[in-house]
DNA sequence: ATCAATTCTTGATTTATATCAATGGCAATG
DNA sequence: CATTGCCATTGATATAAATCAAGAATTGAT
């Protein structure tokens, strides 16, 4: 097994709309088709938490989220999707949906049955392969989020945040420099762990840092410099110089 | 593809190894072998990160931490091994380990080369299906964490780590009630994203309040039915009470 | 056996962020 | 075009948990 970073999932030489999906595609094998496809609009669900898993999906255009329901009630975020992005996989565990899905804008997906999935993991090492990197890919992500939710404080976790819908945006040809978010100060709160709140004051204070322009869902990178800035920022230890003057308060405060 | 939930990897009828680490073995259908293994001790390093990835490796025995490399420096303890779990998996998305792994204690592991892998599925549907449920599995699994991490506060997280760590050590046919800890407490703490203190804190409080009885890395759980009203309690909000109370405060703060 | 180095505990204090509360704007609905 | 409900903002306050600090207990090494 050779591992190769594909640049698009070998899946796609599949997929009938690939090449509404792909620019570049190989057509020198044409091989039968294994996925359908289907148009979703803004609070459609893609299956349910415990729906059974008999399909996997590949998102082709538009957003959406994933979520666990907590033993409490409680709705958890836990993923974006964005185009080229693989949805289900979290099925293969026990033969149903862990999560749901619902799509946060008009959206289209590829439907790629488990039988037609498995048939042609059977004939190709390449797709078999691709839906391991797909995985392992989830897997990689996941952890460095968990990372991120474990060392950053919230406008770190904003920030990190935000470059990386940036980075979809460009992968994808759009600009990550200016664009829309399809989800609302909420959803990036769940996700995000904080609270709305937080996320509200936090892009109002980036706006009056003129580090980033926000204006309602429309976010703008004004200052990368600064942005980075916040990210690398280790936080000083109130240790050497706030020891000296919480110790000049206590005085003061003795003397008075 | 059929989906079913098997209680044991089905790779592991291709173990040689597989006599020790499972009781019931289905040995009808002898395979080649595709496994190696190997003794590690305390400390020692199964791969680092960014070493090539050229192999997936099954923990038969002991217990190792993975641990990713933040920008800042900082490490970043993800997921904890037992066994049976499945090392490695982070690989296949770019062909090099974006994790490291240290052993906790004395442990021993099988060692699947990719080639040998890579045949293995080609032959059988079986083991892609189960390599896909392992990989899936840990997404789920991590999902959960997640969603722990964003709605639980510190007590919660600690006992929840410990019941995971319990149903562990039960799936393995030993006491899920009193067990011992391979990790330190840093260890945990930096898991669970807190500090050592309140690792440490959380600790004696809850043997203070009989829930558990704590001896150096030795837990006993003592109370379950306590310890599950800490996990499902609703932080009680401050709001009717608390609101009159802070009332009563401004009030008294105006007359006096 | 002694010393150094970890690991763990406990207390005092600080701080980041949640919660509570009130309000404004916008979009969908009748 | 009112009205109802969502979405977002902002201020005041509370609080969980981090940090700082010091010491005790273990462990490992010479």
């Amino acid at each position: 097994m050779s591992i190769n970073k594909p640049t698009r999932l070998s899946l796609c030489q599949y997929c009938n709309m690939s090449d509404a999906c792909f620019s570049q595609v190989d057509n020198s094998k044409e091989e039968p088709k294994i996925s359908s496809h289907k148009v979703y609009h803004k609070s459609d669900e893609l299956f349910g938490s415990g729906q059974t898993f008999d399909a996997i999906f590949i998102l082709r255009s538009g957003s959406a989220k994933s979520s666990v329901l907590a033993n409490s009630g409680h709705e958890q975020i836990n993923r974006f999707y964005y185009p080229s992005d693989l949805i289900g996989l979290d099925g293969f565990e026990n033969g149903s949906h862990a999560h749901s899905i619902k799509f946060l804008e008009t959206s289209s997906v590829c439907r790629i049955n488990l039988k037609e999935l498995d048939k042609a993991m059977a004939n190709s090492a390449s797709i078999r392969l691709n839906l391991l990197q797909g995985m392992s890919h989830a897997l990689n992500n996941e952890d460095k989020f968990l990372l991120s939710l474990n060392n950053m404080d919230s406008t770190q976790r904003l920030i990190s945040f935000l470059l990386d819908l940036s980075s979809q945006f460009e992968k994808r040809g759009l600009s990550g420099k200016v664009f829309d978010l399809s989800m609302t100060r909420a959803d990036i709160a769940n996700y995000l762990g904080m609270a709305i709140e937080t996320v509200s004051r936090l892009f109002t204070q980036l706006h009056n840092e003129h580090i980033i322009e926000v204006e309602k869902r429309r976010v703008k990178f004004v200052d990368f410099r600064k942005l980075n800035q916040c990210l690398s920022h280790e936080r000083v230890p109130n240790n050497v110089l706030a020891a000296k003057i919480r110790q000049s308060k206590n005085i003061q405060a003795l003397v008075a």
